[in-house]
RNA sequence: GGGUGCAUAGCUCAGCGGUAGAGCACUCGCCUUACAAGCGAGGGGUCACUGGUUCGAACCCAGUUGCGCCCACCA
């Protein structure tokens, strides 16, 4: 590994880059020069502690869109910063198979050649789909090149390929031996367009126009009146339910009622559920079609009778059989009104209806024999691990949200009435046997039928922080990079992935011990990404952005830079091509900040020794003295997964302090005769420069690779030591690694940062004035700096004329204006004379302003509580205010009396 | 229905107890020898509303209004 601290000074004739930096010249073959390098590629057998990171794996399916972007954005940047750290960085790359959505790929484009899957048969199906796989899947994982992703391609996993099926096995049998796999009948969501069960979690409950029917059953004393959103339910009632304290149906509890339109009489039932505020106070009970009425059901013993098949056509004989489930009310309703049974109707009422989240269709609550995981002692273990942080989440009141489902959470129902996917290892005999299956078990022989069913697709997913390590076998892998360090994802899928993969991490890795169970150490949330005016992003309202167009048209790193900008801790990212653009500007902004570096000599490499800094100029120890607190900062964000912030304060050092400031102070000393002094700037320039560009390539790794191996020649600024100074890290034992950790870029030097800071001031004032007098900001303009000499700016005079354009005078120098700031009065021959209008403008609006800020400060030190209560600091803060707003009135009073004797 | 979050410059957001900040947009002047994808200067905000706590509130507390998100088996 070569690092930058190379003593040899840079070769002559070094590169000359073009005037705008192009990504696409660059991007390619730097991605290609990595991969060719193993710069991605990490080892199991290192000393070095690991950092890993898992990649939430995308569908087979699928293809990058901005979302990725983000999430890879993030996850590429601290897997960088830590392989420049010197931990042994792994990013694991992989896809998922996404049971139903890949299944409906591939059935539509059966349907395209006029058939279904059925017409194929299980086993040419699934051999179809992994030949689309072949041809179309993992395009995802090749446009992951394009934005940079340092991911590990000699460890790309696919949840089903063999070693994560056996995983998916083990766990299976494990867990079921456990008693924590049942097969039940009961109410599952069920979807008759996919004609397969879904967990809770798949289903999207929105607020759909509904009708609430009142009905009555029976007749006479005997009736009763129920309320329902559905009446075509109504031929699977088998009790109407009452609550037990309702004395208007006491007397009816116990009896029989007539079922209208059906000739059956069901029995009326006390049941606490019933809330009898709501409607009637009476309730129709059909255990098959409704999960509350199955609970009540099953407490009363209560049949259950299915009227709907699995694709919600109504079964029951009659007049209604064969009609969809949407047809069959208004005709049932319409049987009912016609029998004179319909008490009143009210429409519309909305009322939160579940849809299946991959299709849209209507959720169908069906009573059927599935798999279902028994949760609560998972979820009990994945709740405490963040209680007692093992694990935490950022930002920190997400973790609420997990609490909540983990700690409420249904049994999971798993099977899933699919083809493409993990197959549920359990066999039955004709004799109803039941035999689970592990990788290892010899398959049952003759006389026993596999189950149907595949397995939810998050099954898999819960284990991809160990199955693509390896698991069950204690490979090196597993042990090197188990737990991984952190989970970066969406708060969208908290539920979807990361609290199963909390349950399944727990309890498959539980004899690693309470602390190295845990699937990950640290979970990192970003939000959604929005357009420019914070509205959710979708290809119905065009909005969309595309990150392989941005890419193209703006480079990746820019793409990244404006995504990482906008990326706070759970928050969402709101984006718009003004924006990327903005990055791309700043590419180019380092692009021309490192062609002025090598254009004028500068020279990185070569650390600052006591005696050098001892030399040093005062903007040569401010910049560094900048550059040390930058870095600090930059380092705590990114440990707190505050990219927004981070990028905010690189680009504003960069930009604003670096390129603004430095470099044009720099000059001075760059073109001065003092070789000494040239030199020792040409050695802080790179220097600065150099950590610069590292401390950015995390975010943006393309351009600050081209610029920092043209600047100090060295092999890759991605091995190059990161300068941050190390914290307690969360990977490893928190023992501080790496190099950088030596490069840390020295200590603060506050008595230069005053210097500049009243340079800078100094300079804005003068600017301001030839702004205010439209004085062409290249006009020379002959000065002098009068009081200068008792100034901490005395040394910096032939910076600040350069800055200025402020010539030294020559003979019969006759100034006509005067400028103050900071103690120095500079008076200028503005040949031309001053716009004394515009003067006036100026020194008036400024007056107001300080007499503003004067009384501000007055009343609140007449105020004697504020003098009692407030901390002396403060008190003194106030004091200094005055004082200098009292002496700024003083001397813009006095300009504005000069100004009018002048004028006049 | 239950949670929870947000209301700050035209837009997107940061600030979270001591006199309001950024990016973009806007105005004016500049092709100043790294960069016009640039440089310099500037304008713009009763920090949603009403009370309270405090010497002091954008920031803490309560309520109101308006948005948003998550969860949810009330017919």
């Amino acid at each position: 590994m070569t690092t930058a601290d190379n003593t040899e000074p840079p070769a002559d004739g070094r590169r000359q880059l073009p005037p705008q930096y192009l990504p696409g010249e660059v991007e390619d073959r730097r991605y290609q020069d990595w991969v060719d390098a193993g710069y991605f590629t990490a080892d199991a057998a290192s000393a070095a502690p690991s950092f890993t990171i898992m990649i939430p794996p995308p569908n087979v399916t699928g293809s990058l869109h901005i979302g990725h972007a983000l999430d890879h954005t993030l996850i590429d940047a601290l897997v960088r910063r830590r392989r420049m750290q010197g931990y042994n960085a792994l990013w694991l790359p992989g896809t998922d198979h996404a049971g139903i959505a890949t299944q409906n790929v591939v059935e539509r484009e059966l349907a395209k050649e006029g058939l279904s899957r059925h017409d194929l048969g299980r086993d040419a199906f699934v051999e179809r789909v992994w030949q689309w796989k072949a041809n179309y899947g993992g395009k995802i994982l090749d446009q992951m090149r394009s934005l940079g992703d340092s991911v590990d391609w000699s460890r790309e996993r696919f949840t089903m390929d063999a070693g994560l099926s056996r995983a998916v096995q083990t766990i299976f049998k494990r867990l079921f031996d456990d008693g924590l796999i049942y097969r039940a009948q009961r109410i599952i969501n069920w979807c008759p367009r996919c004609m397969t069960a879904l967990s809770d979690i798949e289903v999207d409950h929105s607020d759909d126009e509904g009708e609430l029917v009142s009905i009555r059953y029976g007749d006479g004393d005997a009736a009763v009146v129920v309320a329902t959103t559905r009446v075509e339910t109504m031929l699977g009632d088998t009790a109407v339910a009452v609550h037990p304290d309702d004395a208007r149906y006491t007397h009816l509890v116990g009896t029989t009622v007539e079922l209208p339109l059906t000739g059956r009489h069901i029995p009326v039932v006390a049941d606490p559920h019933v809330d009898p505020e709501f409607g009637t106070g009476a309730v129709k009970v059909t255990p098959a079609h409704d999960p509350d009425d199955f609970e009540i059901g099953r407490r009363h013993d209560l049949p259950s009778l299915t009227i709907m098949d699995e694709r919600a056509l109504i079964t029951a004989a009659g007049p209604f059989e064969g009609l969809d489930r949407f047809e069959a009310r208004p005709a049932v309703l319409a049987a009912l009104r016609a029998e004179g049974r319909v008490v009143a109707e009210q429409r519309p009422y909305p009322h939160a209806v579940g849809h299946c989240d991959r299709c849209g269709t209507t959720v169908e609550p069906r009573l059927s024999l599935q798999w279902f995981v028994k949760v609560e002692p998972l979820a009990k273990a994945a709740g405490d691990a963040v209680r007692d942080g093992r694990v935490r989440i950022y930002p920190a009141q997400l973790a609420a949200r997990y609490f909540d489902w983990v700690d409420d959470m249904h049994d999971w129902c798993i099977s899933r009435q699919l083809w493409w996917g993990h197959r549920i290892p359990v066999w039955y005999s004709a004799g109803g046997e039941v035999r689970c299956v592990g990788p290892e078990d010899e398959p049952p022989g003759e006389g026993w039928t596999q189950d149907p069913d595949v397995l939810d697709t998050w099954f898999s997913s819960a284990l991809w922080p160990f199955s693509t390590l390896g698991w069950p076998d204690q490979t090196p892998d597993l042990r090197a990079f188990y737990p991984t360090s952190v989970l970066v994802t969406g708060y969208d899928i908290l539920f979807f992935w990361v609290a199963r993969m909390m349950l399944f991490g727990l309890y498959a890795m539980a004899d690693a011990g309470p602390g190295q169970s845990v699937p990950f150490r640290q979970v990192a949330l970003h939000g959604l990404v929005r357009d420019a005016f914070g509205k959710k992003m979708s290809k119905s309202r065009g909005n969309t952005v595309d990150p392989l167009d941005w890419i193209a048209r703006f480079g990746a790193d820019a793409t990244r830079f404006t995504l990482a900008r906008g990326a706070s801790p759970g928050g969402d990212v709101a984006l718009s091509e003004e924006w990327v653009a903005g990055s791309r500007n700043f590419c180019n902004k380092l692009w021309n900040a490192t062609r002025f570096a090598l254009m004028n000599g500068a020279v990185a490499g070569s650390e600052l020794t006591q005696d050098d800094r001892a030399r040093l100029s005062v903007p040569d120890r401010w910049v560094l003295s900048r550059l040390a607190a930058v870095t600090a900062e930059a380092d705590a964000l990114f440990e707190e997964f505050e990219f927004a912030k981070v990028s905010d304060v690189l680009y504003h050092f960069a930009w604003d302090e670096f390129c603004d400031w430095y470099l044009e102070l720099a000059k001075a000393a760059l073109n001065g005769a003092d070789e000494a002094a040239a030199g020792l700037t040409r050695r802080v320039l790179g220097y600065v420069l150099d950590r610069l560009l590292r401390l950015i390539h995390p975010l943006m790794p393309f351009v600050t690779e081209e610029l920092w191996t043209a600047l100090t020649g060295g092999e890759s600024v991605m091995v190059a030591p990161w300068p941050g100074v190390l914290a307690d890290a969360g990977a490893g034992a928190g023992a501080a690694v790496g190099v950088g950790a030596a490069a840390a870029a020295g200590a603060a030097d506050p008595a230069a940062e005053a210097v500049v800071e009243s340079l800078m001031r100094l300079v804005t004032g003068v600017r301001r004035f030839r702004a205010d007098q439209g004085l062409r900001p290249g006009q020379p303009v002959p000065a002098v700096f009068a009081g200068i000499g008792d100034t901490s700016l005395a040394a910096h005079e032939p910076s600040i004329r350069a800055l200025l354009r402020l010539t030294e005078p020559a003979a019969g120098f006759t100034p006509n204006a005067s400028v103050q700031a900071e103690g120095i009065t500079v008076r200028l021959d503005t040949s031309s004379g001053i716009d004394v209008a515009a003067e006036r403008r100026r020194l008036t609006k400024d007056l107001a302003a300080a007499q503003a800020d004067a009384e501000v400060s007055q009343r609140k030190l007449s105020s004697q509580s504020f003098l009692d209560r407030a901390p002396a600091d403060v008190v003194a803060k106030s004091r200094d205010r005055l004082a200098a707003a009292q002496a700024e009135i003083a001397r813009l009073r006095e300009r504005l009396t000069a100004l009018a004797d002048a004028a006049s």
